[in-house]
RNA sequence: GGCCUGUUGGUGAAGUGGCUUAACACACUGCCCUCUCAAGGCAGCAUUCACGGAUUCGAAUUCCGUACAGGCUACCA
């Protein structure tokens, strides 16, 4: 075809089309950010399902531009409808806004560079498609599925590589008149790059996190635009990254192989490249087979996001697990950084794993320790209400009723370079601190202490009402118990007993626990002065009370 | 079938040719501290980096092959 046929030819396929490529490239001017700044985005389906993977990419976007004050957006990759799915959009924003990952620019953030949703830009893709079509760089392919089907097969049998390439791109060099031959017969076409690309050359990209890859060279006239006009995933990606001002486009690792293409969508449009940030993904151990296998929404309910609110897993510890996938220094860092949050670390890419993690749900616990142990009791005791106020509203009431207490029992050993670290969830709360909240405090509470012991309840009273000192501090409370045991005939430290068992009844540990399973019903808590201090020796006694009325 | 990527302990992993008799963290085990628990302290936990070859004075680190795993190979993203 000749230069005034393919103009010919574009206007014939999109007679719609005013604008030209420069008026976009004006309407959407470089950026005005500092040196080194990245513009990162999360690009996710309207299906709305979120998962954790997702979560890891967008939250890597977020932090790598925010530390080079760059700027992190969302789009909505919503060229296929059949993703679509009710409420799916309107899903992935509530839950940016969920787990505080938030863009500071695109869909239903505002910004300069919109429309974000691809479904709004489909004038744009077809100027730019017009624009390549002038060129002699793109062309209508008439192919049916069925003739597409057939050389498929072909390729199968022949064992070569499967797609529309070379002699199998029948509709390449098709004349004017064929096509308006088409045309006239209502033919459905889609638009084709014409690939300049030859297999035989090597191209070499550089990844930021996986570093150098070599890839034959792309030749396959992939789809441009799909009969309907709008654009596959590949050509979106090539314009609205371009137009958008995008530096870095982090994603999953599954996108790799496309690489050769979409640079070569770049070169071909003359777009300046991007940068590739491939992440790898997510994945699971299956324990029978030892196999990384998919995860599975059913099998691995931590790969859904709801998960973590349901189980109560904060939000700022997800994270920092999210932290320490992204970076593998990051956890030495923060643990050695009591002081400091997550946007005191500077994240690299060099700094990231190149293979698959697995998704190590020991470590996350331990992480939420770690944030809870690094959080005051106030801090805890709101952070529990509004959980509560979510997932357990009678429990949010009461421990409305009971702040003043129950912040005092959550502040118990938080003083000092070694916080108490026990609690590893909001769910936890309520169970772990049962015995800090009188009117849910029951007989029951008796009933799951594992211990099937008695215990000796005058003794109990005897102390409670005789030798009970709450104005004191610890060392000499503790002396008071040790004076009490012996007075009665139990040692006064476990190491007498354990030397000469046969005389005494016991040891001071016995006598704390007894006190402990009347007042608390566990067998396991907080130092148990700390808590009769707060509980009052009034309340102490009504509790001995209940447990004898178990 | 083709193309691409990965493979270090129970787990997540550090490691980019000699400082590695393989860091750190989690988990686990034992001991210590201790009124219970949590925390903490000490010790233990891969003579070896999927396997086989090659390069080198020297390799977990470079190269080749094999095995295994994962991804892509759609008018899905």
């Amino acid at each position: 075809m000749t230069d005034e046929e393919r103009i010919e030819l574009a206007n014939l396929l999109f007679p719609n089309i005013d604008k030209t490529r420069d008026y976009y490239e004006d309407k959407y001017p470089e950026r005005n950010l500092p040196e080194g700044a990245m513009v990162t985005r999360y690009g996710p389906s309207p299906t709305g399902f979120v998962h954790l993977g997702n979560l890891l990419s967008a939250f890597a976007d977020m932090m790598y531009a925010k530390q080079s004050n760059g700027s992190f957006f969302l789009r909505i990759e919503d060229t296929d409808q059949k993703r679509m799915v009710d409420g799916g959009i309107e899903n992935i924003v509530s839950v940016l806004h969920d787990f505080d990952i938030l863009p500071n620019e695109g869909y239903s953030f505002g910004g300069e560079y919109g429309p974000y949703q691809q479904s709004e830009r489909t004038e744009i893709y077809q100027t730019y498609v017009k624009d390549l079509i002038v060129k002699g760089l793109a062309y209508p392919c008439f192919m049916t599925e069925e003739e597409i089907a057939t050389i498929k097969e072909e390729q199968e049998i022949n064992k070569t590589k499967i797609g529309i390439y070379g002699v199998y791109a029948a509709d390449r060099d098709l004349s004017l008149d064929e096509v308006k031959e088409h045309l006239k017969e209502k033919h459905e076409y889609v638009i084709r790059l014409k690939s300049p690309g030859n297999p035989k050359n090597e191209i070499e990209v550089v990844d930021c996190i996986k570093g150098k890859l070599k890839f034959p060279e792309h030749d396959v006239d992939t789809i441009l635009l799909k009969k309907d006009g709008t654009p596959t995933y590949h050509f979106a990606h090539a314009i609205d990254d371009h137009l958008m001002h995008t530096t870095h486009v982090i994603r999953g690792d599954e996108w790799v192989s496309s690489l050769p293409l979409h640079i070569q969508l770049f070169e071909v449009l003359g777009f300046e490249p991007v940068k590739y940030a491939h992440i790898a993904p997510i994945t699971i151990k299956d324990q029978e087979t030892g196999n990384i296998r998919k995860i599975s929404k059913r099998k691995d309910p931590w790969f859904g996001v709801k998960y973590y609110d349901e189980n109560g897993i904060p939000i700022e510890a997800l994270h920092l697990y999210l932290a320490t996938i992204t970076n593998t220094n990051f956890e030495e860092w923060y643990l050695s950084n009591p002081d400091k949050s997550i946007s005191d670390f500077t994240f690299s890419f060099d700094k990231q794993a190149i293979g698959g993690t697995s998704f190590d749900e020991a470590k996350l616990i331990n992480l939420c320790k770690t944030y809870f142990s690094r959080k005051s009791g106030k801090e805890v005791y709101e952070e529990t209400l509004n959980w509560a106020k979510k997932h357990d509203n009678e429990y949010a009431k009461v421990l409305e009723e009971n702040k003043e207490d129950m912040i005092k029992f959550l502040s118990i050993e938080k003083d000092g370079p070694r916080p108490r670290k026990d609690i590893s969830k909001y769910s936890e709360v309520k169970e772990e601190f049962s015995y800090a909240i009188d009117s849910i405090f029951k007989k029951e509470n008796y009933a799951k202490n594992e211990s099937e012991k008695e215990y000796n309840i005058d003794l109990v009273l005897d102390y409670v009402n005789n030798y009970l000192d709450l104005d004191c501090d610890n060392e000499t409370w503790f002396n008071g118990v040790r004076e009490f045991a012996t007075k009665n005939g139990y040692a006064a430290s476990p190491k007498d007993y354990k030397n000469n068992p046969d005389d005494y009844k016991g040891h001071v540990g016995d006598i704390c626990e007894a006190i402990r399973v009347m007042i608390t019903g566990r067998l396991k808590s907080p130092d148990l002065f700390s808590i009769m201090k707060i509980l009052g020796k009034e309340k102490i006694l009504e509790r001995i009370e209940l447990y004898k009325s178990r």
